[in-house]
DNA sequence: TCGATACGCAACGGTCGCGTTTCATAATAT
DNA sequence: ATATTATGAAACGCGACCGTTGCGTATCGA
């Protein structure tokens, strides 16, 4: 018994599949979502072309285009801000001039926007794009909320999923119905602002 | 010179075009839209066989799926509810609780999702959405909010803006990464007392 | 070296929707 | 009646992708 017959992973014979075409076809397909098409839109033929690879390469590893959509989604690696500010409003503001930033980047909007309206049609999609992208950070933000309830900067009372709901509906609502350019830059902290005259004690 | 001929718009001879032909194929687009299908998966083929129609019928009308679709959001009559309750708060609640029973409805869930999601794509079917079913909204809940201010029930420097955004952006954002069924009955109500609290004077 | 597997590439037959045309028929004005 | 336009149906050639296959080459373990 040879030392890799005794690995975990029996390594089957022949020339391994190759890790870089893995990246450039999740690459590829994130840059044709990133440019506005829908799943439905997205052709299997473009993203070879894209990532330089031949369509069997792509079949050998996903037996239809949500497995590949979810498993690019899933490689999305959420930067989460730290939000380890001195105040609750400190955090938030940081918190949402992030969504705000990534809001303007093309690639994001549209990565975002298939998410968002395309549930209904690929529910495993939003599904799996729900756990990567939006609970870390809503699990983030009530962090944030909860400590300012414990250290009495927020009402013992509030209620934290309305919370958030107001904090992140509210820079979505701004970021969607608005050009890129009439978006004051002071937008977070006017969000939280006006959203912790209702948050505090009192 | 006959009444015919003098009448605004000269009718051509022959036969007159079909209206119902032409509500017909309005509709159909509409409900294929609403099953899902985003803009560019509406096919003409598709519609003319829901409607009942030959496909010339439809490209005599118009040269291009945008026209069509931009002219079927603009007959989506926005049925703004009245909101001239007693006070304030029961008006936001009144409309708020519009906005959630409509996001029920898998019809207007996905047409709204088309606007808002394909605006980059297609910006003059969203352009278009944008002023046949939100601006009218919007007008109607600053209404309520600018009498709020005149008489008292609402800080005189309230953010106009910013609070309408807070209550669609909130309600929007809990309609959105909600199922349905864990929607709670009372939550136009929670959304606006949770507002109100910032927006109150004093 | 040899067997096995993956690679990029090109071609396959098949489906779908495109936008156009033709056809027989229907509806309207003169 | 006759001229004119619209209607639904069917068929056209075209192009985009589909998912599969065969090819020669590359990369691995034994």
């Amino acid at each position: 018994m040879t030392m890799q017959q005794m690995e975990g992973a029996a390594r089957p014979a022949g020339r391994p599949r190759s890790e870089k075409a893995e990246k450039a076809i999740i690459e590829a397909a994130l840059d044709i979502l990133g440019e506005g098409s829908g799943v439905s839109e997205l052709s299997i033929e473009a993203i070879a072309a894209r990532a330089g690879v031949g369509k069997t390469t792509i079949y050998r590893r996903w037996t239809n285009k949500e497995d590949l959509v979810v498993d690019a989604l899933a490689s999305l690696k959420p930067p989460i801000p730290p939000l380890k500010g001195a105040s609750v409003r400190d955090d938030l503001v940081a918190y949402l001039q992030v969504v705000r930033s990534e809001s303007i980047h093309v690639r994001t909007r549209c990565i975002m926007n298939i998410a968002m309206s395309q549930s209904d049609r690929h529910p495993r999609v939003a599904e799996r794009f729900h756990e990567i992208a939006i609970k870390p950070r809503q699990a983030a933000v009530r962090a944030v909320l909860e400590r300012g309830m414990a250290n009495g900067e927020l009402r013992a009372d509030l209620d934290v999923e309305m919370a958030m709901a107001i904090l992140s509906g509210t820079m979505m609502w701004r970021t969607k119905w608005s050009s890129d350019d009439d978006l004051p830059a002071d937008l977070a902290e006017r969000i939280v602002d006006e959203a912790l005259r209702g948050f505090r004690p009192g």
